[in-house]
DNA sequence: AATCGCGCCTGACGGC
DNA sequence: TGCCGTCAGGCGCGAT
């Protein structure tokens, strides 16, 4: 569910208010995310206080000061910072409460979450080791992609979506950036000319960077920390969009399946 | 090494 | 009304 600007998005929104505070307890009502929840982590949490709230890729990292929590949204989790008489909703998996009285809730119908203490370098974890380059990062070289396309089969779109490339692109924003940048998604990533690597490269960072401001997509699930959803599905050109006609060219935008996953493109803009 | 397909979960929706 | 199939913003695994 949530790709970049959305984890971004909260991560914002959470940082000021949870920087600074204790964690006073945690209660985990449900055994199981993506992985079984450490029986320990209630235990390792409590007292600890949080230092700041980073992010790498899609994962969220709460720095204490023993360690790091790392949580992960999966497709559906949403985390909020809720007053204690908040009533539990169905889903509600984890509440993480603050010296200052308030919780930190993590709703995940789904549970493909996940939510892990870390001992140690947390970017040394085998979760994030691997993972690809910021894609916002000011020092990431313009010719990054096409550098790294150069004999890579697989179509462009499931190619800017492989996590170990480049982290953040989910599947909104590859249809968005690809029509963006007026590529066909179905293309091999080799085929990109250097100049459309560029311009690939180019979109994407502007689209996710545009999609902060707005305060990510929310389709259906997805929730800034303070519960409004994000605005950016009004700028969507093509994602959900399938045969409305393409906001460039008017032509109906076509629906596919790449990778197992739905893709958007306009036919006649994206060659 | 790279690529592909599947499975993990629940819920919403459309067709019958 | 209900049942069934399909689909959904992610990721890790095993097979090829």
């Amino acid at each position: 569910m949530p790709e970049l600007p959305e984890v971004e998005t909260v991560r914002r929104g959470l940082e000021p208010l949870v920087s600074g505070r204790r964690i006073a307890r945690v209660v985990c009502r449900v055994a199981k995310l993506r992985l079984p929840l450490d029986p320990q982590l209630e235990a390792q949490l409590a007292g600890q206080l949080i230092h700041s709230l980073g992010r790498r890729a899609k994962y969220l990292l709460f720095s204490l000061e023993e360690g790091t929590l790392l949580l992960h949204l999966g497709m559906s989790g949403v985390l909020r910072l809720v007053d204690p008489e908040t009533p539990l909703a169905k889903h509600d998996h984890v509440d993480i409460a603050l010296n200052d009285g308030r919780l930190l809730r993590y709703n995940d119908p789904r549970r493909f979450g996940l939510i892990l203490y870390l001992r140690g370098d947390p970017l040394s974890h085998p979760r994030l080791q691997h993972l690809g380059p910021e894609p916002l990062a000011p020092d990431l070289p313009a010719d990054y992609l096409f550098i790294r396309s150069r004999k890579r089969r697989k179509s462009i779109k499931t190619f800017i979506m492989d996590q170990q490339l480049l982290v953040g692109v989910g599947n909104i924003y590859a249809s968005e950036a690809l029509f963006a940048a007026g590529i066909d998604p179905r293309r091999a990533a080799a085929s990109l000319k250097r100049q459309e690597a560029l311009r690939l490269l180019q979109s994407i960072r502007t689209i996710l960077a545009e999609a902060i401001l707005a305060g990510g997509t929310t389709l259906k699930d997805f929730r800034q920390s303070d519960g409004k959803p994000g605005y950016f599905k009004q700028q969507l050109q093509v994602y959900g969009r399938k045969g409305e006609g393409c906001p460039r060219c008017g032509e109906p935008i076509q629906q596919l399946v790449l990778g197992q996953r739905s893709t958007f493109y306009c036919g006649s803009c994206q060659g």
